[in-house]
DNA sequence: GACACAGCGGACAGGATCTGACCGCAATGG
DNA sequence: CCATTGCGGTCAGATCCTGTCCGCTGTGTC
């Protein structure tokens, strides 16, 4: 362990690994004198990574949260966490979450052991992601999601296969530029070159993509915002509904229960009014039975005919 | 940029925010020689990290997937975004997984500035876990969970409130151990030193922890594995059910919708007979509604009268 | 097949750095 | 008051680091 820089490294990862280090564990750690120990010190935290001393008897070292995040040293199962972690999170509904969280497992997937990649890929199908159950189907694949960020980040060409609704899958050649996550799905905004025009693709009907190596200059967009671009270009012809209904249970209970799919929007003694938006009245449905309480559907009819519809279906599943 | 080990952290850095590089172009950004930076690209080679060089008209270095993670180099945003992805996965249900996610939490949340911490911290207001929501209630603060994980890594003495149920808090000096993760909830496994003994806490119940400073040795737990000590003393009177039913739908349909929350354990043609396993009725119930098919409930008979229930509470909810 | 491009690596010399040793000093806690 | 532990100055010698120069080797294009 002669080299500074190395030793510099392995010295952040040390304190990374436990809080508190003597001098002279570390500088034994680090096959050094504790005075090179003490100059690499003074090196990191030059560096901008604040280290900690603390004098006297048990004093020692330790890393201190400093002006800037430093460079994490994760063990194999932490890298592993780390990769699920950020999948699952990449279906957050928070706004521009989901897109940090991809340029996040993108980064982290790149560099990633084979043998990582493998467990993480293992373990996904033990952790379903937390999303509304109507809308798994529709998942896309995260390593679809991490190639296509990749190559968005690194302006690489790409190449893949795409399945437009009832239409037959062709290849596609395409330069990626943006990433967008509307509502719980994922898009790919980019360059056609076979159709020599801007598309916006949907990433679960997109499949096997890869970089094609060439890197492409910056082709700048024309129609401003992305985002916006692509929530115009796509098929809002899906119904969208917003079901109301009043729930005989106190509004703190309810948000605790079901505060994920609904919002309470009043409040009166003993009960309060839900909104719950979204595509599956099946859905709207599960989470006012969730509730455990009595409701009134307020809104919409359909949504009246299909809480009667329920009745009948639970009556039969009772039935003896 | 003279110092070679900030030269190697920074170009190290690079590499992980673009895939490819040209030599000119990165000797460029860190002010030194294509000479010296192909000197440097050694010796990260020699470190483990595996630069892909690639030559000729358009050349130039990549990191490659080696043999170990690097160290990542995180920006702000992506900090955040894994800080959330972590507490999330510190709820999934994989066995081990839950464990690592906090361990590898902690270990980011250590090092983290403080303007980060806060982010995470309003974020995950916004951010439900997704939780069966029967058990949000005793979900465990973030901020506890990484204190705890952090001394028993640590072997720091910490200090907390705990309040057992039915019994007033107090103060607790304790040698923490190991975290268990049971179920969906969190135990704590250390030496009370007031009580001279060990004990399980769990986490729910648990308030403001801070670590003392003071390290302590090793001290031997003599039970052997702490998850099965913990296992065996905490209270398992909480009602546990096991539902069957059958559904009228395909099994490949079911377990896209459902598979989060049922097993399917019985397949014929065009139906399927489902478990689901819980504490929580209600929350059976719904993952029923959410198939959106025909079902008939084969055990338990609470459930069937549940279910009963459930009909006239949808039919009441239905009427005019 | 010739050419340009870009990475590779040897050699070299001057200068900068790094290291361990030794020193006295300054907190800290018993 | 004392042991412990970190702090930082100084020094000399060894080491390294850097830029320059050069010829070599793959790669892709014309």
């Amino acid at each position: 362990m002669s080299d500074p820089s190395a030793r510099t490294l392995r010295l952040l990862s040390l304190l990374q690994a436990r809080r508190y280090w003597s001098g002279a564990d570390l500088a034994g750690r680090l096959g050094v004198s504790v005075r090179t120990l003490r100059r690499d010190v003074d090196r990191l935290r030059e560096l901008g990574y604040p280290v900690e001393a603390s004098r006297g008897v048990d004093g020692g070292y330790a890393l201190a949260p400093g002006a800037a995040l430093p460079p994490l040293v994760l063990d194999d199962d932490e890298a592993v966490a780390l990769a699920l972690g950020l999948q699952s999170a990449a279906g957050s509904a928070v706004a521009g979450m989901a897109e940090t969280s991809v340029r996040a497992l993108a980064k982290v997937v790149q560099v990633m052991p084979v043998r990582l990649r493998r467990r993480v890929e293992a373990l996904r199908g033990a952790t379903v992601s937390g999303w509304n159950p109507g809308e798994v189907a529709d998942a896309v694949d995260p390593a679809v999601l991490t190639t296509v960020a990749l190559a968005c980040r690194d302006a690489e060409r790409t190449v893949f296969g795409y399945a437009p609704p009832g239409r037959a899958r062709t290849e596609r050649t395409v330069e990626p530029h943006r990433l967008v996550s509307l509502g719980r799905r994922w898009y790919l905004l980019g360059w056609d070159l076979d159709r020599g025009d801007w598309r916006v693709f949907r990433l679960d009907r997109l499949d096997a993509p890869r970089g094609t190596g060439a890197v492409f200059g910056p082709r700048r967009f024309p129609a401003g915002d992305p985002a916006a671009y692509v929530r115009e270009r796509i098929d809002t012809a899906w119904t969208r509904y917003v079901v109301e209904a009043d729930v005989d249970a106190p509004a703190d209970a309810v948000r605790r229960r079901i505060g994920r799919w609904a919002t309470v929007v009043g409040e009166r003694p003993g009960g309060c009014r839900v909104r719950i938006e979204g595509d599956d009245l099946d859905w709207a449905a599960a989470a006012l039975v969730v509730t455990g309480a009595p409701f009134r559907v307020v809104s919409p009819p359909e949504f009246t005919a299909h809480v009667a519809a329920l009745a009948t279906r639970c009556a039969a599943a009772a039935a003896p």
